[in-house]
DNA sequence: AGCACGCCGACT
DNA sequence: GTCGGCGTGCTC
């Protein structure tokens, strides 16, 4: 009897390490032998591809696993070995390339495989759901339908606008619901013959007419032509709002579409707007899918399953689509590749910008990255040649960049954060018929309550932090762990009622523009208004109808919408960026500025910009007005390569969280102590802390981090992988809630 | 992470 | 006398 196929299986299991199963119905040859059972037959296994799911008996449970390898023999005694219970592909539903690219970035991020496969594997096809497409009624115009109707339909203006849309393209009942054709019109043109319901694979992808390409300015045709499409380059696109890099996605993804390849689009977390895939779609004559935040398991894994089969030739998701498989893949967009969402915050923490650049390179295809504010990683990059730079320096109809002004607050007096000036500039923009935008990067009403006898403050009782006030509706909230209360009126120390709310966030500007501007609607654009589905969309449509409003909100209102007739930016509390703890803070906050700068104007009407400021004379608010965000960044760049940090230096963080705050510093403390014994700190090597997190107790929890800082990303991992293998080991290790994250974006 | 086993406190 | 608290150990 020949020894049996040992098969090698990925679990989802924070577990790092591989588990050997025999193939299902296999008789270990120590088993007590049934002679009346009928024996069933092994499943031969030595034929079978890795990247198909397995479902395996595990421990006391039933778990679905990835088939990594198959091999001859097993480090483990073969009775300790258990059958898997079942195969349950034929073929791979983890494509090679993408198991290739899961174990690379498990490697990199030090992270089990079991989990990494985990996320790059739709709900479903997790949970042993079989791959298959689905099939939904769509309607379509019959041959009388498309055919000369005569005045047919001219007492029904409804189904002539319905039949107009389903004689262009397929449409399911629902996808007419959502363009407000309901039922009765559908069953109206059906009864008239002229719609009939056909089954067709269910598909979140849509079809328009093509429109003819923009013509590209001479820049945009440098950019578009220094453009390799059949070997592995990095560009940045780098160019302002308005300077017409999409045109440039749009064309670039036109090249790879006539060779018959697919394209894969990374936008971040609200990037995914209504307008952005209306642009792809009028454009290509060719199916996109989407994958977003917003769809339900099923809707999702039909989206993978029109990607993974080549029915979809362009692919727009958020952060995880990194992972979809795509068997023709010709092109990698990253749109706003600063963004910070394209970097996961917790578990499995990679970075979808990263590892699109190596799946770009394993395919020896280019990998376009955009921005008008590019992370100090990539403008390293760049000077360092290892990606090109593309620069957009005009502006599409000659729009100008707006102007913008520091203003000094020091020693004025303050109406609820805003400047007399602030004000009066407001007040002239409005009567000018135009909208002002006032940018505060802090919901709620103030963040702090404060009692004004004894300066007691209201803390959250779980974090290290203070709630924040929120006046719709009335409450305390803390801001870190969801903590909420009712409003408090009495002093917890002092018993004294007089209660102030100190500092500002959104819904107190609102309420003090609403007060100095009674007959102006004030729209504010914070996560409390915005939670509801179609809200952000609701509220870009009014704004865009043009009548004078002023909106007020945080970085939502910086990222993705343009507002063309908001000629005036107020930015209230530009300052904090400057001081954070996270040495990010002054680059994140150039970036902010920046983008919310862009939010203004458009060509036939200039925009300006007025930065509020008790620190007018920072250097670096000064480059950053006077040079732009490039000289900005170099000189950031410079303070960075002084401080030892990254782009010049490498970063992991080892994170430990516990509710004893004694435990998870002893942890990282012996962690320090293993870490020394296998690479002493040097200056190629170097360690810092354990140290409390800048929010040190959060939800209950006590939290540190070491910071391990080297020259070489070699050494990086040349430390970790032992030392996280003996972190294992370690008996704290399985009290205390660890992580490690390499290359973090966010200290916190 | 799950999940079970196991050994001590307050309830019907 | 039992229910249930979470400490400890294991998963091919």
């Amino acid at each position: 009897m020949s020894a049996p196929a040992i098969l090698v299986v990925a679990l989802p299991t924070p577990l790092r390490r591989l588990f050997d199963y025999l193939p299902p119905g296999y008789q270990p040859p120590g088993a007590a032998k049934d002679m009346f059972a009928q024996p069933a037959a092994a499943v031969d296994c030595h034929s079978l591809q890795p990247g198909v799911r397995i479902k395996v008996p595990f421990g006391r449970q039933e778990l679905i696993g990835i088939l990594i390898a198959v091999k001859g023999e097993s480090e483990f005694p073969l009775e300790q070995l258990k059958p898997a219970t079942e195969i349950l592909d034929q073929s791979p539903v983890l494509t090679e390339d993408i198991l290739e690219l899961s174990q690379w970035a498990s490697g990199y991020y030090h992270h089990p495989l079991g989990e990494v496969i985990s996320t790059t594997l739709p709900t479903l096809l997790r949970q042993g759901q079989a791959p298959e497409r689905q099939r939904e009624q769509v309607w379509q115009a019959t041959d009388k339908g498309r055919g000369e109707l005569g005045a047919l339909l001219k007492r029904a203006p409804k189904q002539q606008q319905a039949l107009d849309l389903i004689k262009h393209q397929y449409l399911s009942s629902s996808q007419l619901a959502a363009l407000d054709i309901n039922r009765p019109i559908l069953k109206g043109l059906q009864e008239k013959g002229l719609i009939e319901a056909i089954d067709r694979l269910e598909d979140n992808s849509q079809t328009l007419l093509a429109e003819t390409p923009l013509t590209l300015n001479e820049e945009q045709q440098q950019a578009l032509s220094a453009v390799e499409f059949d070997n592995y380059n990095s560009y940045l696109l780098r160019g302002a709002t308005g300077s017409g890099k999409t045109e440039i996605y749009l064309q670039a993804i036109a090249k790879v579409l006539e060779q018959g390849k697919q394209a894969l689009v990374l936008v971040p977390e609200i990037g995914l707007t209504p307008q952005t895939l209306g642009r792809f779609q009028h454009r290509f004559n060719a199916p996109i899918a989407t994958l977003h935040s917003g769809l339900n398991d099923s809707e999702r894994l039909q989206a993978w399953l029109a990607a993974q089969s080549g029915e979809a030739s362009i692919v727009i998701g958020t952060r995880s689509a990194v992972f979809t498989p795509l068997p023709n893949l010709g092109v990698i967009i990253i749109d706003e590749e600063h963004d910070l969402s394209f970097k996961q915050q917790d578990g499995f923490r990679y970075s979808a910008r990263d590892l699109a650049a190596i799946r770009a390179q394993k395919h020896h295809i280019p990998l376009l990255l955009g921005s008008a504010t590019p992370s100090l990683e990539t403008a390293h990059n760049c000077e360092r040649q290892r990606f090109k730079l593309l620069e957009l320096t005009q502006r599409a109809g000659n729009a100008k960049p707006p102007a913008i002004e520091l203003q000094d607050i020091r020693r004025q007096a303050l109406i609820e954060g805003f400047s007399q000036e602030s004000l009066e500039q407001i007040r002239t923009e409005l009567d000018a018929g135009n909208q002002a935008l006032v940018f505060i990067n802090r919901r709620g009403y103030a963040p702090t309550l404060m009692c004004h006898d004894c300066g007691w403050q209201a803390h959250c009782p779980n974090c290290d932090a203070r709630l924040t006030v929120h006046q719709h509706p009335r409450h305390l909230h803390c801001h870190h762990c969801d903590y909420q209360c009712g409003m408090v009126d009495q002093c917890y120390s002092c018993l004294s009622s007089d209660l102030t709310a100190v500092g500002l966030g959104t819904e107190r500007s609102e309420a003090a523009l609403q007060d100095e501007f009674p007959d102006v609607p004030v729209i504010r654009v914070d996560r409390d208004t915005t939670r509801r589905k179609d809200a952000m969309q609701n509220i870009v449509d009014e704004v865009n109808k043009g009548e004078p409003c002023i909106l007020v909100g945080t970085q939502m209102l910086a990222k993705g919408h343009h507002f063309p007739d908001v000629t005036l930016v107020v930015v209230l509390d530009a300052d904090g960026g400057l001081f954070s703890a996270d040495f990010r803070g002054p680059e994140r906050m150039g970036q902010l500025l920046t983008q919310v700068a862009g939010r203004a104007g458009r060509a036939e009407k200039p925009g300006r910009v007025i930065i509020q400021s008790h620190l007018c004379d920072h250097p670096l608010l000064q480059t950053l007005l006077h040079d732009g965000y490039p000289d900005f960044a170099q000189q950031l760049m410079g303070e960075r390569q002084i401080a030892h940090l990254p782009p010049y230096r490498y970063l992991a963080l080892l994170r430990a969280e516990d509710k004893n705050a004694h435990q998870a510093m002893a942890f990282l403390t012996q962690a320090r102590q293993l870490a020394e014994q296998i690479f002493p700190s040097s200056v190629s090597l170097q360690y810092l802390g354990p140290l409390p997190a800048p929010l040190e107790k959060r939800n209950e929890r006590f939290r540190y981090q070491l910071q391990i800082n080297a020259g070489q990303r070699q050494d990086l991992h040349r430390l970790l992988q032992p030392l996280i293998a003996q972190l294992d080991e370690l008996p704290l290790g399985r009290k205390v809630r660890w992580s490690v994250d390499v290359d973090p974006q966010d200290m916190a």
